[in-house]
DNA sequence: CTGTTAGCGCATTCAA
DNA sequence: TTGAATGCGCTAACAG
């Protein structure tokens, strides 16, 4: 590819003044067709391309902010729901959002060394992920905020849900349900909610409760956990799962068993996803509607108004009780915290 | 708020030159403490806030497309399925994607406004939804390439599937299974793709064939819509869906009746969404993340050589059958086109 | 450490 | 219809 070419190398080219060239570009009637017709030609011979930012400078266009959200979006419908309130809030702030689909850690690297090179985003919004204390005070230092979704980071507005808690809410339902034996389905142990869930999970079950990590969140890894798990010890009738997708792959795996849910084994998931209604899964609800909206207006705060800080927020979790769980006596819905 | 301020601005008010501003909004450490406290005061009392626009012009940084997708983006998960490619392939194309959730005309309206009052985007993606001639014209005037996912425009690229051949693919499976009585449950009629599936589906199941329209496109709809089609004709023994989300409707009251599916009553579905295969629904599937890779694409090459015209491209349909239908000896998937 | 000066690429007067 | 000159708000040498 050329160099960058500026109205005035065009200009030359077509012999005429750069007055005439921006005149062809926004397309104004007031041009020759003769004298249209080199311009056109010029353009394209060079392939030029005009440069936004000097049009916008020029036209003393709004100087909409933008907040980037970087989120591994497309893993889970979690982001869907999330980026869902978060894209309705932005867009009523008048805040542009531009979506980052963080598939690896060179992946959110790339993203941010733009972000702080080009200053092209004036906000940040994180999804479960973190960033090291470097690039924090980078960011800080530009004046660009950054908030966190689902991940608590030092000196960053975040909010969350009480992950350690929600893993014994969710044993403990097992428990209550009549479960003897409970084992735990896990997920990539790099998620720090994760790992939280897993730790309650143990803290009701004990130990030496078996567990295995899918390597990736969906059915299949799920389904594939299950069968290791009871392979692992077949008397196991609980399963507590770190996320919905993998619990469906345990219903599967269990079905596939000709095992009964949930009179031979429970099961449970994280998150309630759409269609967990329809699957009939018990599940701990994580309100992530609210986590998109509550990201839309700390990030929209941040920008307007830099100087006043936002406080972090932890949410509550839900236990939503369906068809996979036994209910002791009419269990409810229980809030948690 | 208060007009546009300028590094001018603030650095007479903070009695200092408008390099020291432009030093501290950077973060340069070459500031004297006290200096630096001065001019924050003054950005605070004055609520600055640097201008994007001249900021990349004066440090010439990259020149960044960004193409704005518009799209009913929420509203159901294939939405989801076909973006996630589409931020791929304009991430790999260096390009950068402004989501534009479209809600309403309105909305949609706002966007375009938008779009071509402050040249915020070199390119529009259009996701289900058309746009007027008039406003065709008027972006192909300033120059800024569209092309359209799922919606036929005239003058503008697109991909599609040929609903017609659809519908009338999703009936014949079902009497190929043995329906005596077909039923229809559509979608809103604006929807140009629902409507062709419509006219699919009636010219094989016939010009009397009930038909129920869900006012919108969820499971609940869908459970109305099919209570109404089998109070319209209880001898309904298949029902085809506009959509996944409607089908998964269809077999909760379905259930909720007692009819067993498939042998009482068959169900097909359209679009194939994510854990379809979990709930076993028969449907055809559309090629939701072909559509987002052409549309990337394409609108990349648009944006590249505004010379060379892209050529529409139709997508093929494909039949899978799962247990909601009956398979009459043996049906295998069966692609279309 | 701080101020002065000169562009960045384009839209837009104002004359011609 | 066209061209020359001016400024958008900011960064980056360059002096001091």
């Amino acid at each position: 590819m050329s160099a960058p070419q500026t109205i005035y190398d065009i200009a030359t080219r077509a012999g005429v003044g750069i007055a005439t060239v921006s005149r062809v570009l926004n397309g104004s009637s007031k041009v020759g067709p003769q004298t249209r017709r080199r311009v056109e030609l010029a353009m394209r011979e060079l392939d030029y391309r005009p440069n936004r930012a000097a049009r916008r400078l020029a036209t003393g266009g709004p100087n909409r902010p933008r907040v980037a959200a970087l989120m591994p979006f497309f893993s889970a419908s979690f982001y869907y729901a999330i980026s869902r309130p978060l894209a309705s809030g932005l867009s009523a702030a008048d805040i542009d959002l531009v979506l980052c689909n963080v598939a690896s850690r060179t992946d959110k690297q790339r993203f941010l060394d733009r972000i702080v090179a080009e200053r092209s985003a004036e906000g940040v919004v994180l999804g479960s992920m973190g960033i090291g204390p470097d690039r924090h005070a980078e960011l800080r230092r530009l004046g660009i905020p950054v908030v966190s979704i689902e991940f608590p980071l030092p000196g960053i507005p975040t909010v969350s849900v009480d992950n350690l808690k929600g893993g014994a809410l969710a044993a403990r339902h097992l428990v209550a349900g009549g479960a003897k034996r409970l084992g735990f389905i896990g997920g990539p142990v790099l998620a720090i909610p994760f790992r939280l869930r897993e730790d309650g999970f143990r803290s009701v079950a004990g130990d030496d409760a078996p567990i295995e990590r899918a390597a990736e969140v969906s059915p299949a890894a799920g389904a594939k956990a299950t069968a290791a798990l009871i392979q692992a010890d077949p008397t196991i009738d609980g399963v507590v799962c770190v996320n919905d997708l993998l619990a469906v792959g345990a219903l599967e795996e269990l079905a596939r068993r000709k095992r009964r849910v949930p009179e031979d084994v429970q099961v449970i998931g994280f998150d309630d996803l759409p269609l967990m209604d329809v699957l009939g899964l018990t599940t701990v609800r994580q309100p992530m509607s609210e986590f998109g909206d509550w990201a839309a207006r700390a990030i929209a705060a941040r920008i307007a108004q830099p100087s006043v800080a936002v406080a972090s927020q932890e949410l509550g979790l839900t236990l939503i009780p369906r068809r996979t769980s036994r209910t002791a006596a009419k269990t409810r819905k229980r809030q948690v915290r």
